[in-house]
DNA sequence: ACAAAAGTGTTGGCAATACACCCATGG
DNA sequence: CCATGGGTGTATTGCCAACACTTTTGT
């Protein structure tokens, strides 16, 4: 949401002569904010940097897209190189293109958003990476590079956002799960407590969710199993 | 709402070699949907593509972003360029990434939205294009280049959302305006009729309208005016 | 038997819908 | 005075939020 100015600012006096001759183009990259629910608490990968001045600062996962991929490609391959996982939900968050947001070059980054069912299924990081973890959102999170705080924050409105009007939590949930683990996944994200009664008539209005025959048994009364009807996000009707 | 594949294709065979090199990267563009409304119709501004393999194809206006302009900047500066008009709202929507999406090079598209209160307002078209118009939505536009259909779609089902919960319509309508014209503009928008007091309820509940005390007078019972509290497009708080 | 979590219904308020008549003006 | 568009109120409905007790199991 903005309102363009009349005049444009263009090239910066600051930047390197190299970069505004007349052929000179920014790049593309792909950058991917991984979340993941561990403990009720909603986490987020980041992976420390190597080199030069962004030595030691955390990131989300990404990287240049290449010639004859798409960005949806270019995303998944780079989260598979850093983490090790594919098949991940990603769905394209929205494109910054500061040209100072990298202090390098001029790097126009396509940011995604990746949810995955647990944060166990991450193996160690890419080379490229010195480090690789898992960080609470909401706590502090390590001093990031690049524009990745405001990456965040957009990503976990977006988030959010579509809880409520998707199925979107089929992917940071397993296949199988119990009403009250759904229920402690919207109260997490949401960042408030449901009542158990209401949340539940709303979801089942929803008709996304499968009832199984299994039960969970633990200490107490079981809890019937669920899984979704479709495990695809999507829109999801509400008459 | 995608799902990434698991396995990616890269380079398809049928690219020139020079672009599979090593250093080769996507360019980057911006292209803008621009939309008016005129005559109760809703409408989008098209250029005439000159050269190559597109000529004669319509596409909306764009162009490579520099190295060092923002994306908003490059998507303000281009839209000027072709229409000779600054200042109008604009958002961005999403990126288009698809390498075939141009048939020349791979160039990753940032596309906006444009909002004008007249289609007036626009001058003529930049040289680089052999012509520049009008076209109603939801009358068969013409032949359009690259993905730009598809563009299209994607604006118009954020356009419309938007109405729903945000005084976005502020940017399609002139500084002052009567109750009519705003429904008309809802009504063309949404594509079905509205209850006009109901409409008016749901307007003034939501506390974006300042009454103006002159009256428009035409042809019959003269029309109370108003405009908006405020002209920045924000979403709108509906307790 | 008891502790702990699972499961279930009812009520009241608010917001959206459907719907029809009077008003002010210009011609 | 009449044609035309501007302006208004009410009754009903459906949805959402608030709220507490019973059931089932393990120990």
């Amino acid at each position: 949401m903005q309102e363009v100015e009349s005049l444009p600012r263009f090239a910066t006096p600051s930047r390197p002569i190299r970069e505004r001759t007349r052929y000179a183009r920014p790049k593309v990259a792909v950058d991917t904010v991984v979340f993941a629910v561990q403990n009720c608490r909603l986490k987020t990968y980041l992976v420390q940097l190597k080199g030069g001045a962004l030595r030691g600062r955390w990131a989300f996962p990404g990287g240049l897209v290449r010639v004859g991929e798409t960005l949806d490609e270019a995303a998944g391959r780079e989260l598979r190189a850093a983490t090790g996982l594919g098949g991940a939900y990603m769905e394209q968050l929205f494109s910054f293109g500061d040209p100072a947001r990298d202090p390098r070059a001029h790097v126009v980054s396509v940011a995604y958003v990746a949810l995955l069912p647990d944060p166990a299924i991450v193996g160690a990081p890419a080379e490229k990476y010195s480090a690789g973890g898992w960080f609470e959102v909401g706590a502090r999170l390590p001093p990031l590079a690049y524009d990745h705080e405001q990456m965040a924050r957009y990503a976990l409105r977006r988030l959010t956002a579509k809880l409520e009007y998707s199925n979107i939590a089929v992917a940071l949930l397993p296949r199988v799960f119990t009403f009250k683990q759904l229920e402690d996944l919207y109260a997490t994200l949401l960042g408030r407590r449901l009542d158990r009664r209401n949340f539940r008539r709303r979801i089942l209005a929803m008709r996304i969710l499968r009832e199984l025959s299994a039960k969970q048994h633990g200490a107490h009364r079981p809890a019937t199993l669920y899984s979704f009807v479709s495990r695809t996000p999507h829109v999801v009707q509400m008459l």
